[in-house]
DNA sequence: GTGAAAGCGCTAACAT
DNA sequence: ATGTTAGCGCTTTCAC
């Protein structure tokens, strides 16, 4: 007479596994993992059983009892800043061959949540963490110390962080798009941006700007913010705004591309002379601009390769390896477009 | 004299807040987890020796014992594509107070990814899976079928699904769209979209168009396809193309809204008269449309709502409970916008 | 309200 | 090349 298992439902086991291929447990461990040496003949009847029988290995069993775990936890602020999806990807192009598979967090840009999601995934004890910015609370930022793994704070470098640093200064970033303003000849400039008591980088870009400006004797003439909402819309209409508070501006500085993207569209219908009349510049490079009547002046952000290098950092630390404490700045590239007047 | 841990970076365990508590790992254990019943005096002794020791409970060891994971995995083809942050957006607004956190894998519109991602997510033994289309390897589902989890296939009702399923027939809507360019008195009509060997959905609309034209007596005269790069760019390339080489065509339909704005643009830019002399639709109702000079055509494919929806049922489904198999069908809406004309 | 014992499914370390 | 033993850190179950 058969015999039936007790719950049909329940998961396999590697134990079911040896027993219909006839083979130890360590052995189909072994060969389900490829490690050790095995024979070519008991491989195959291992091999068999496990595909025959539908066996998917259960690795929290494995990761408690190996205590490695191949996932590296990443906290995001945003997924509809499209910024961030293009930081993933480099992350997770870079994380392709390695073994290592990426854990997605998303905060909301709310310090609360990043704490949260933080706890979260260092409860899953992944391989390492990359986390954007370098602002965290008190709490969080001791978890990421204690946390016994590599951890890599990405996108920005304008300030202290707790193991790995991998970005661009938006500091600097936000002085050169200044300089290259003044430089151009543009005097009467405004800035238009997210409310952003918690957007630390963009914050940091605003006050390099300010003082890029300040350098030349000069100061941001008027100022439009926003949250929520389709950004290109928005964009629009915060540049009808300042511009009917303000009609002598000659510059406008946006703080992402997309804003920046509808203030060119608002300013091509109403017939201003771009850029003679009216400079305009946007930040981050994104792939949209290509599209556009004309090329938005830009700062490419450099996503992708911060992606590529964090996950880089993670993968190469030998296990448990705490070397740790690179700082990797790289080189936004300004883009002139075809927004800046060139003399 | 004082003792010392044998390794001050090992990570903490239960154990070490009950010897700091002086309370049995059980109770504490309880305490971390608000559960039975704790008199407040241990409660709080608990909870401070935790605090000021930075302790992380260990979800491997937790789940191994309780056989419950609070993860839901959610495979999507891209991150890129915009659409599917949003869906993402609703999953994730869903399970927020659910206890239930998403794990996002990506396939790149790769089958074997696909496969494989599916099977990585599997051995973490999630409470759900929540997964793009109804199209996988045929391994792919028998791991789904075998998961003894709820499984949600979402974005497409267009076919048979494993379980539950939630989204909209793309069939459907591109007959409907069809059908709206006929009745506005179109009749050379061309079709602009991605290459889609593996974009399902892609693909039904377009099928589903073709039979809405055929009704009428009508096919499309003339398509062109696309891949990579930026999708605003490629729609003005495309649109150029298509109508140098009939110029006769009075409407267009692409295949995503991107590609449309692009496409939109250049038509503006070169003096055709839309909606009139040619009329334009796009597909997906993405916010970017609002900040364009004219609206273009479009539907709305309810990404938030497939998304909340499927969490929604994976929350609902009790542990291990295995009803199953409902099939959601939402309404995509038609939002003629300007640019196809009225009569 | 609290504690002790057993074991979740796997792998490290050691046999053989 | 293969098997045996002893946990990994927690929760379940049952006792008190």
């Amino acid at each position: 007479m058969a015999r039936f298992p007790a719950d049909p439902r329940r998961p396999l086991t590697l134990r079911d596994v040896s027993e219909a291929s006839g083979v130890s447990e360590m052995t189909v461990s072994r060969v389900l993992r490829n490690r050790g040496d095995v024979s070519e003949a008991t491989r195959v009847k291992v091999l068999e059983a496990a595909r025959t029988l539908g066996y998917v290995p259960n690795k929290i069993a494995g990761a408690l009892a190996s205590q490695r775990v191949n996932l590296v936890g990443v906290i995001i602020p945003s997924l509809s800043n499209l910024v961030f999806p293009e930081v993933l990807s480099g992350i997770s192009a870079e994380l392709e061959d390695t073994g290592l598979q990426p854990v997605v967090g998303v905060t909301n840009y709310r310090p609360d949540k990043e704490e949260t999601v933080l706890y979260e995934m260092l409860s899953w004890r992944p391989s390492g963490v990359i986390i954007a910015g370098l602002e965290h609370t008190e709490a969080a930022r001791a978890m990421l110390e204690n946390a016994g793994v590599p951890v890599v704070e990405i996108m920005d470098v304008d300030g202290a962080g707790v193991d790995s640093v991998v970005g661009i200064s938006h500091r600097r970033a936000g002085r050169h798009m200044a300089e290259a303003i003044v430089a151009a000849g543009y005097r009467k400039i405004g800035f238009l941006g997210t409310k952003m008591p918690e957007d630390h980088r963009a914050r940091k870009r605003f006050e390099g700007f300010s003082e890029g400006l300040a350098e030349a004797g000069l100061a941001v003439s008027d100022t439009e913010f926003y949250s929520g909402g389709s950004a290109l819309l928005k964009g629009r209409e915060m540049t009808q705004a300042i511009l009917a508070r303000n009609p002598d501006l000659d510059f406008l500085y946006y703080s992402n591309d997309m804003i920046g993207a509808g203030g060119l569209l608002w300013c091509l219908e109403n017939g201003y002379d771009v850029p003679e009349r009216l400079g305009l510049a946007g930040f981050n490079g994104v792939d949209l601009l290509e599209g556009l009547p004309r090329r938005l002046a830009t700062m490419d952000a450099c996503r992708r390769e911060i992606g590529r290098k964090a996950a880089e950092i993670i993968a190469g630390r030998p296990h448990g390896g705490m070397i740790g404490g690179e700082v990797i700045e790289l080189e936004p590239v300004l883009q002139l477009g075809d927004t800046i007047r060139r003399r």
